[in-house]
RNA sequence: GCCCGGGUGGCGAAAUCGGUAGACGCUGGGGGCUUAAACCCCCCUGUCCGAGAGGACGUGUGGGUUCAAAUCCCACCCCGGGCACCA
C-alpha cells in the first residue's frame, strides 16, 4: 500500500482549493488558456463516463498551466430543463431545491476525482444572477430585430407538452422523450438564426481547429443552396405564384406544379371549383399527419386543382397539383415540377399519367428514370446544347432581364423557436397590453422572476400563466392593465452565451465586461459531446457573433479548438442512468483512489472513440501506480552513488525521450499512449534498478516522471514530489523539456530485407549513409543464404532504417 | 438513397510521412518468493508447421499501384454516426 489513499488524496484536494492554485485573472503578461467543457446538466450522481470527461479537461488544465499559461478552467451548471421540472410533479419538491442538491452533490464528486477550477467563476443558469442576462440579453435581440413573435406551424410533444426547436426534433421525435411530434399553430417567439446563415457557414471554413464530422453536420443543417425564384401566373385569374428551383435550366421540362398543402393560395384556387370537396379532404389528412406519418406512406400522394399554371419560359400550361412531398417551410412552398430531372417528381407524374420531358440527354447507357446528371440541353429552345451550369446561368440571366424572376439562394436552416410552455426556465421579459402591443420589460425592472407554483403539470400552457398576480401588470408604456409572457425560454439560449459570462461571472452591474471577455475569448479548448454538433454548438455560434455585431466582443466565434470525446459503452451501451448500465466510481475511489481511474480513464482507448468499461483496467493502471511509488520511495537512500555509466546514459536518454512522447502525445490528444509511454519507461528503469544500473540517473528519472505524471494523476505525484524533499507544489512546476542530443540514438537497428521481406537485423551508426548502408547489408552471412547467387537487380536503401535488395 | 467515420491477436489497443505489424495494458499459462495465500519478481501468450534453429501465413473480402501497403487507388461486404420528399 503507498499510502492512506483516501486521507492523502483529501489532503491534496483541500490544499489546491485552499491556497487557491487555479483561481485566476487577467495577467497580459503570460499568454492565456482558456479552457471549457460543455457544462453539465446537475443529473446527480458522476459515473464513469462522465469522469472521463472530467479526467480529460483537468489533465488539459493542469497540463497547460504548467506549460506556463494562464489558464482559466471554470465550472457552472446547466441547470433548468425538464428534470428538474418533473421530479417536481413526482414529489413536490421544488424544482430549485431539487436542482441545487444535485449542485452540491456534484460538486463533491468533481473535488473527490481531483477536478481542478476556478469555483470563483461558478454559474448556474437557474439562478436569478444569471438569468437576469438571459433576459437582457433577450431585450437586446428584441431591439435589433433578431426576437420576433409569429404565428406558426410549429413542432409539439404531446408528452412533454412543449414546441421543440426543429433542431430538438429527431427522426420526427421529441430528441427527449422519443415521442412522435405533432404539428400545432401557435404564437411562439423565435431568434433569427436565419439572418446570420451565410456567416455560421462561411466562418466554419476557418474552424480548422474543430473536428471535419461536425462542421459537416452544420454545412448539412445550414444547407444552403443556389437558385432561382420565378413568378408562375394562375391561368384565368389574376393571381400568381413563386417556386423556387435549384435547377432553372430544366424549366422547359416543367410538366405540372405543385403547391404545398398549407400553402395560402390553395384555398383561392380550390374555392367554390367541382375539385373541392376532394383537394379539402387530401388536404385535412396531410394536416392530420404528423411528418413521421407522411413520410412512412412512402408512395407520394397528390390531388388535382383544376388550375392551371403558366410556364414563364415557354407559356404553355400545366396543370396545379396539391401534394404533401412539396413542404410549406422550405422555399416557396411552392415547386415547379420537371419528372425527366428529378426522380420524386418522376414518380409522381408516372402515379398520375403526367407527361414527362426531358430536358437533359443522359447518356447512352443511362438505365435510370429521371435523369440528374450533367448533360448537353434539349427540347429547351434557346438553351439547347449547353451544359447544365451554362444552361443555369443563362436561364437566370433570362428571368432577371424579363423581370420574372432571380437568382436566389436558400437555406434549409429555419428561425429558433425559442419558446417552451414549462416552469423551470427563464421567463420572456415581455408584456402584451391591449393598447401597445408587444412592450419589452423595462431594463431596470429585471430578473424577471418567476413565482413559486402549485402545479408543475404541464397542461398545454405554462404552468406560469395560472398564477394570476405574475400575469397581470401594468403596461410600462400606458399603465394600464397589461399581461405578462408566461412562456420560459429554450435552455439552449441560457448555454449560448455561459462561457462569456465566466469572464466575468460575479459581475452584477452588466452581463460582463467586454474587456476580460476580450482577455479570455475565445475559448481556445472547448470540451463535451459531439450530440451538440447542430444543437448548442450552432446556437453558440450565433449568439457570439450578435455579441459581436453589439460591438461588445471581439471575437467572432466562441470556441477555437472543439474536442468531442466518446462515450462510455457498458454491455453494448452508452452508460447512462436510464440505461441501467452505470458504473459508480465509490468503490474505486475506496479500493485504487481517483489516480488510478483517473489514469484508466485517460489509457482506455482513443479519447474521440467510444471506450468499453472494463473492471480490470483499473486494476492496471493501479499497479503502475503501485510501481511508480515503490521505484521512488525504495530506493530513496540506499542508491550508492557511483560515476555515470553508458548505461545510466542510456536510461536518462530514455527518460528524456518519454519527455518528447508523452509531450507531443498530449499535444495531439493521445492520452492512452501518452500514458503507454510512462508504462514504457517504467519498465526500463525498473530492469535497469534490477540489474543495478541507473544508479546515479534514478532521482532525475523519478523527478521526470512526476512531472509528467502530474496532469494525470495528481495526488500520488504531488505527495510523492513533497516526500522527495521538493519544496515546491508540483502543479506549479514547468512542464519539463527534453534535450534534442540526448534523444537522438547513436546507434539505430537497420531492417534488411530480401524481396521486401524481413531477412537480418543489424546494428548501424544513426548517421550512416546509402553506400555503406547497402555494403553492410549485402555483406550479411544470412542475406547471402537468402540471395542464393540470384541476379541482384536493384538495392533500396533508406538509410539508416531499411535497405531492401531485389533478386529475382 | 446520400455524406462522414470505422473493421488489426482471446480482449482494449499501437504503428504520427508508404519502410521491423501487434508498443502499452488486460486476460490466460509456466516458474520464483511464501508454512500457505495475497502482493511482488521472472518467462511465455497472432495462427500454422517444426524437437529446435527456423519457416510459412497474417491488419474485413477481391483486385491494383509500389522495391516495399494496416497505411495509397478501384470494387464489394459488415458495423457505427449524420442527413434524408430541402425542389
Amino acid at each position: 500500500m503507498r499510502y492512506d489513499i483516501q486521507e492523502t488524496e483529501a489532503k491534496w484536494q483541500d490544499r489546491w482549493e485552499d491556497e487557491r492554485v487555479f483561481n485566476v485573472s487577467e495577467d497580459p503578461t503570460r499568454p492565456k488558456f482558456y479552457n471549457v467543457q460543455m457544462y453539465p446538466y446537475p443529473s446527480g450522481d458522476l459515473h464513469m463516463g462522465h469522469l472521463r470527461n472530467y479526467s480529460y479537461v483537468d489533465l488539459l488544465t493542469r497540463y497547460k498551466r504548467m506549460q506556463g499559461f494562464n489558464v482559466l478552467s471554470p465550472m457552472g451548471w446547466d441547470s433548468f430543463g425538464l428534470p428538474a421540472e418533473n421530479a417536481a410533479i413526482k414529489t413536490g419538491v421544488h424544482p430549485r431545491e431539487f436542482t441545487e442538491t444535485q449542485i452540491a452533490r456534484m460538486k463533491t464528486q468533481l473535488r473527490r476525482l481531483g477536478a481542478v477550477y476556478d469555483w470563483d467563476r461558478e454559474l448556474a443558469s437557474h439562478s436569478p444572477d444569471y438569468y437576469r442576462w438571459d433576459q437582457w440579453l433577450f431585450l437586446e435581440l428584441y431591439d435589433r430585430g433578431l426576437a420576433y413573435k409569429r404565428n406558426a406551424p410549429v413542432n409539439w410533444c404531446p408528452v412533454d407538452q412543449t414546441v421543440l426547436a426543429n433542431e430538438q426534433v429527431v427522426d420526427g421525435r421529441c430528441e427527449r422523450c422519443d415521442s412522435v411530434v405533432i404539428k400545432r399553430d401557435l404564437d411562439q417567439w423565435f431568434f433569427k438564426i436565419t439572418d446570420y446563415a451565410q456567416r455560421l457557414l462561411d466562418d466554419l471554413d476557418h474552424l480548422d481547429a474543430w473536428p471535419d464530422r461536425v462542421r459537416t453536420m452544420q454545412r448539412n443543417w445550414i444547407g444552403r443552396s443556389e437558385g432561382c425564384t420565378f413568378s408562375m401566373e394562375v391561368a384565368g385569374t389574376d393571381v400568381s405564384f413563386d417556386v423556387y428551383t435549384t435547377r432553372p435550366d430544366t424549366a422547359f421540362g416543367m410538366t405540372f406544379a405543385v403547391l404545398a398543402p398549407e400553402h395560402p393560395l390553395v384555398d383561392d384556387l380550390i374555392a367554390g371549383t367541382e375539385h373541392e370537396t376532394a383537394a379539402r379532404s387530401y388536404i385535412d389528412a396531410a394536416n392530420g399527419l404528423s411528418e413521421i406519418d407522411r413520410l412512412a406512406e412512402g408512395d407520394k400522394t397528390g390531388v388535382f386543382t383544376g388550375r392551371f399554371a403558366i410556364n414563364p419560359v415557354n407559356s404553355s400550361q400545366v396543370p396545379i397539383w396539391i401534394a404533401d412531398y412539396v413542404l410549406m417551410g422550405y422555399g416557396t412552398g411552392a415547386i415547379m415540377a420537371v419528372p425527366g430531372q428529378d426522380q420524386r417528381d418522376w414518380d409522381f407524374a408516372t402515379k398520375y399519367g403526367i407527361e414527362i420531358i426531358r430536358t437533359v440527354q443522359p447518356p447512352d447507357d443511362f438505365e435510370g428514370e429521371a435523369y440528374l446528371g450533367d448533360g448537353p440541353a434539349i427540347n429547351s429552345e434557346f438553351l439547347d446544347g449547353m451544359q447544365m451550369a451554362d444552361a443555369k446561368s443563362t436561364i437566370i440571366e433570362w428571368f432577371e432581364e424579363k423581370g420574372l424572376g432571380k437568382g436566389t439562394v436558400n437555406f434549409r436552416v429555419r428561425d429558433w423557436l425559442i419558446s417552451r410552455q414549462r416552469y423551470w426556465g427563464c421567463p420572456i421579459p415581455m408584456i402584451t397590453c391591449p393598447t401597445d402591443g408587444l412592450v419589452p420589460v423595462p431594463a431596470d425592472q429585471l430578473p424577471v422572476i418567476h413565482p413559486d407554483v402549485e402545479d408543475y403539470a404541464p397542461g398545454g400552457r405554462s404552468p406560469l400563466a395560472a398564477v394570476e398576480s405574475f400575469v397581470n401588470v401594468e403596461c410600462p408604456v400606458c399603465g394600464g392593465p397589461a399581461k405578462r409572457e408566461t412562456d420560459t425560454m429554450d435552455t439552449f439560449v441560457d448555454s449560448s452565451w455561459y462561457y462569456l459570462r465566466y469572464c466575468d461571472a460575479q459581475n452584477s452591474e452588466a452581463i460582463f465586461d467586454p474587456a476580460k471577455v476580450d482577455y479570455w475569448m475565445e475559448v481556445d479548448q472547448y470540451i463535451g459531446g459531439v450530440e451538440h454538433a447542430v444543437l448548442h454548438l450552432l446556437y453558440a455560434r450565433f449568439i457570439t457573433k450578435v455579441f459581436h455585431d453589439m460591438g461588445m466582443v471581439e471575437a467572432k466565434e466562441p470556441f477555437r479548438a472543439l474536442f468531442t470525446q466518446g462515450m462510455l459503452v457498458k454491455d453494448g451501451a452508452k452508460m447512462s442512468k436510464s440505461k441501467g448500465n452505470v458504473v459508480s466510481p465509490e468503490e474505486y475511489y475506496a479500493r485504487y483512489g481517483a489516480d488510478a481511474i483517473r489514469l484508466f480513464e485517460l489509457f482506455i482507448g482513443p479519447p474521440t472513440d467510444d471506450a468499453v468499461w472494463s473492471d480490470n483496467g483499473v486494476e492496471g493502471t493501479s499497479r503502475f501506480l503501485d510501481r511508480v511509488w515503490r521505484m521512488a520511495t525504495d530506493q530513496v537512500g540506499k542508491i550508492e552513488e557511483r560515476p555515470a555509466s553508458d548505461a545510466d546514459r542510456e536510461v536518462l536518454a530514455e527518460a528524456h525521450r518519454m519527455v518528447q512522447k508523452v509531450t507531443e502525445d498530449i499535444d495531439r490528444f493521445s492520452f492512452n499512449t501518452a500514458v503507454a509511454h510512462l508504462m514504457t519507461f517504467a519498465n526500463t528503469l525498473q530492469a535497469a534498478l534490477r540489474d543495478g544500473l541507473a544508479r546515479e540517473t534514478h532521482t532525475e528519472s523519478i523527478r521526470l516522471m512526476l512531472l509528467l505524471l502530474s496532469p494525470m494523476a495528481p495526488h500520488l505525484s504531488h505527495e510523492l514530489w513533497e516526500r522527495l524533499g521538493h519544496g515546491s507544489m508540483l502543479a506549479t512546476e514547468a512542464w519539463p523539456r527534453w534535450d534534442p542530443e540526448l534523444v537522438a540514438r547513436d546507434v539505430v537497428t537497420m531492417v534488411i530485407q530480401v524481396n521486401g521481406k524481413v531477412r537480418d537485423r543489424v546494428d548501424v551508426p544513426a548517421d550512416i549513409d546509402a553506400a555503406t548502408a547497402e555494403a553492410i547489408a549485402l555483406a550479411s552471412e544470412r542475406i547471402a543464404e537468402w540471395l542464393g547467387g540470384g541476379e541482384i537487380r536493384k538495392v533500396i536503401a533508406r538509410p539508416p532504417n531499411i535497405v531492401n535488395i531485389v533478386v529475382g
